[in-house]
Parts: structure tokens; sequence; C-alpha cells
DNA sequence: ACCTGAACACCGTTCAAGT
DNA sequence: ACCTGAACACCGTTCAAGT
């Protein structure tokens, strides 16, 4: 690959620069060094371009973010094939937004912070379609499919907060999970005692099997409420 | 009340500066102008001091941040009273939790982003005493609390996000659900029919009574499980 | 229409120098 | 021990100037 030539006079770049390529690169960035990792100063060198020509194609920092959480959220939940079940199906849709965001923890937070992206009415309408399908009552319906979200969005900020304290600390993300076993398990059992209990917990258990744990209470809870 | 007088020469504050005071100044900044408008800059000018003095008594911005939320929560947090049922304790616990959040929306994502801190730490031990005077098994008591911890903090973190778009595009709270209702009913009812036919319960629902709703059917549901 | 890159306002943090 | 305030490195965003 030849190196661009440094011309004397102000040249254009010769490959267009799309708001598609800007929002790919930010992916990588992204998944490579975290949300702090993504800077103008980053993304224009990079693309090799300068940090103003973003700015022809993106609004702001926030649109960029917001485009490219949409993108990675949206094939994504595309692809989620049927289920037997209403239940079996909501279940699938958490199991995959949980490896998602585990590939991908900026998602976290950023899905949090822009509630009126296109991602989270996608995935607002996917699981109210599984909850008319099981059949709850129509005024209940909002209630059920916005507490399997929040409850969603919650572990996926959650996870995104851990990763990244992960990084700035520059540990593997079940080294840190480690860390705060120990500090949990030293707590007093007088003041603590369900924590300081559970702390063995943390260092063993699966992240996966416990969000989709309070998948299953949450979709019990719908059912139950609806057939009493 | 006197003004401080310039003096010639450099000279000490006479009331001295202290980690409380920096914290206390901190969380009225955070209420009155939210998580961007706490700046060293606009906290060392209402303490009337250089920005290097507030890093005597704190470590960093999110040592600041994480210390706030906890002289918020800890004090609300102790105050709950006993309950005839560890169903409606946990139910007062939510509730507290929920205007909590609502007068001091910062913290909804302060708490999520800093999982190590004590005020999670006393939430969850809360919560767990609660879970266990339900009497769910000891294999699911870790899961159930999570599960309601996770819930509370992504119904937290989203009325941060709304309360700080809210105030970025400086509306009030209610006109802009309104907003977000009015963009949501413009959906094409045949790709978005669940969140279409649900825009116009945004402009009328009562976010307290939702969150509530969610409360009891997670409780609903780890109930159930536990008794099957 | 699209791009360049310097300039701007602002941020968290550090640190030599003061008392 | 505690405080001052200038300095530093870095950030998102703007904009006159180029093609």
């Amino acid at each position: 690959m030849m190196k661009r030539e440094q011309r004397e006079t102000q040249s254009r770049r010769k490959n267009a620069l799309t708001r598609e390529a800007i929002i790919e690169t930010s992916i990588a960035i992204l998944d490579r060094d975290g949300e702090k990792g993504l800077t103008f100063q980053a993304l224009s060198s990079r693309l090799e371009t300068g940090a103003g020509a973003i700015y022809w194609h993106i609004n702001d920092k926030d649109d960029l973010l917001a485009a490219a959480c949409d993108a990675v959220l949206h094939p994504a939940i595309a692809t989620i094939v049927d289920h037997e079940s209403p239940a079996h199906a909501i279940r699938g849709l958490a199991s995959s937004l949980f490896d998602l965001l585990d590939d991908h923890p900026w998602i976290g937070s950023t899905l949090t912070r822009f509630p009126t992206q296109i991602a989270m009415i996608r995935l607002l309408e996917h699981l109210g379609g599984h909850i008319r399908a099981v059949g709850v009552h129509q005024n209940q319906e909002w209630a059920a499919a916005s507490t399997l979200l929040m409850y969603m969005l919650g572990v996926g900020s959650q996870n995104a907060a851990n990763a990244q304290l992960a990084r700035e600390q520059a540990l593997e993300r079940s080294h840190f999970l480690d860390e705060v076993a120990s500090a949990w398990s030293q707590l007093s059992a007088d003041q603590y005692p369900f924590v300081q209990s559970n702390a063995e917990r943390m260092r063993t258990h699966d992240d996966r099997d416990d969000f989709l744990t309070g998948i299953d209470f949450i979709l019990k809870g719908i059912i139950a409420a609806g057939i009493r």
C-alpha cells in the first residue's frame, strides 16, 4: 500500500468520505478502545481526514453515537428467528441482546442515553409483539414490555460500566469481578449479611445465566398477573 | 454578609475547605444544572477557592460523583421504615428510590457508572434482606435481588437520560414526553403496531405507577418461581 | 458540494510556589 | 497541612479558506 503523498497545494481526498464509513470506523474504535477512545482526533486520523470534514456528514458526537448504536442493533434484531412460543421468543431476544451488549459494551450506555432513537423503538416493538402474543391484557401490555426493556437496559448499562472500569484498571473482566468479590467478601457479616454471604457467588456465577433468570422472573410475573 | 477583601499578598481562606462542603456544593450544582453543570470551574467559583484546592480533599471527579451519590442515598435508604410484609417493604423501598431519582436525576447514571460504590451495596443488602424474608430459595436469592436492582437501575438511568435531554432542549419534562409521544404516534402502524398504538399512553401515563407495576411483575415472578 | 486544518472555548488535572 | 492560580494536555465544535 502506498502512502498518500504530500502535495504542495491542498487536495481533496479521492475516495469520498461517507456517513457510513464514519459510522463503521467509529464502531471499530468503540469496540477496541471503549467510549473514551472515540475522539474526533482518533476518528479523523483513522479516516485520514480533518476533524471538520466529519461534521459535513454528522451533526455532532451524540448523532454519531446514536447512529453507531443503531447500526449494530438493527441487523442483530432483524436476524432473530421465530420461536415455538412467545415466551421463548422473548428469551431468545434477550439472549441475543445480551451477547451483543457483551461484544459491544458501549451500546449499553449509549442506548440508555438516547431513548428516542430508532433502535430502542424497534426493541420495544419486538418485545411488544411477543407480549401481545402471550395474551397480556391491553392495559398492562405497555407496562409489561417496558419492564422487560428497563431490565435489559439496566443489565446492559451495568455491563458497560463494569467493562469501562475494568479497562481503566487494565484488568481482564473476569479478574475485575474477582476483585469485587474479594472486596465484598470482606464486608462485615453483621452489617451486610446478604451481600457478604453472596460474594463468593460473584466469582463463580455466569452473568448470562443470571440475566436470563431475571427475564424468566419477569415473564413469570407478567403471565401470573394476566391470569389472576 | 461582607465580601472577602482582596489582599495584596496571597492569603489562605479563613473557613477551612472540607470534603463535606465540597460534596454538599456539588450536590447543589448537580440538582440545579445537571451532570454537565458540575465543573471544577463552577465548583471552585462557588466555593471561592482555586481548582487545585479541591484536589487536596478528593481524588478526582469520579470520586466526587460517587461520594455525592452516596451522600444522597445513604440517609434516604436508612430512613425507610418497616412494613407489614417483605413484599410491601420492597415496594416501599422502590417507591422511595423512585422519588429520590426523580428529585436527583443525576443519581441514575452515577449509581450505574460506579457499581462498586457503597450505596449500591447498601441497596443490595436491603433488597436481599427482604428477599430472604419472602422465603426465596438460597440459590435463587442473588438472582432475585439482582433482578430487582437491575430493573431499578434501568428505570433510573432512563429517567436521568430523559431529564438530560429535556434540559438540553430547555423543555419541561412533561412537555418533552409529549414530543416523544407525538413522534411515536406518527410511526407507521404497519411497521410499529405496538409502539404506535401505545404512544398515546406516554402522554397520560404516570411514570411512577409504571415503575411500581414493573416491581410487582418481578415480585410476583420471584414468588411464583419459589413456590412451584 | 465537499474537504482542510487552524482556531476557539472549555474541560480535568498537575504542580511549583505560597502560608 | 492546606491553599493558590497559572500551566498543561486534551476535548468537541466552528469556520474561513480551499477545490
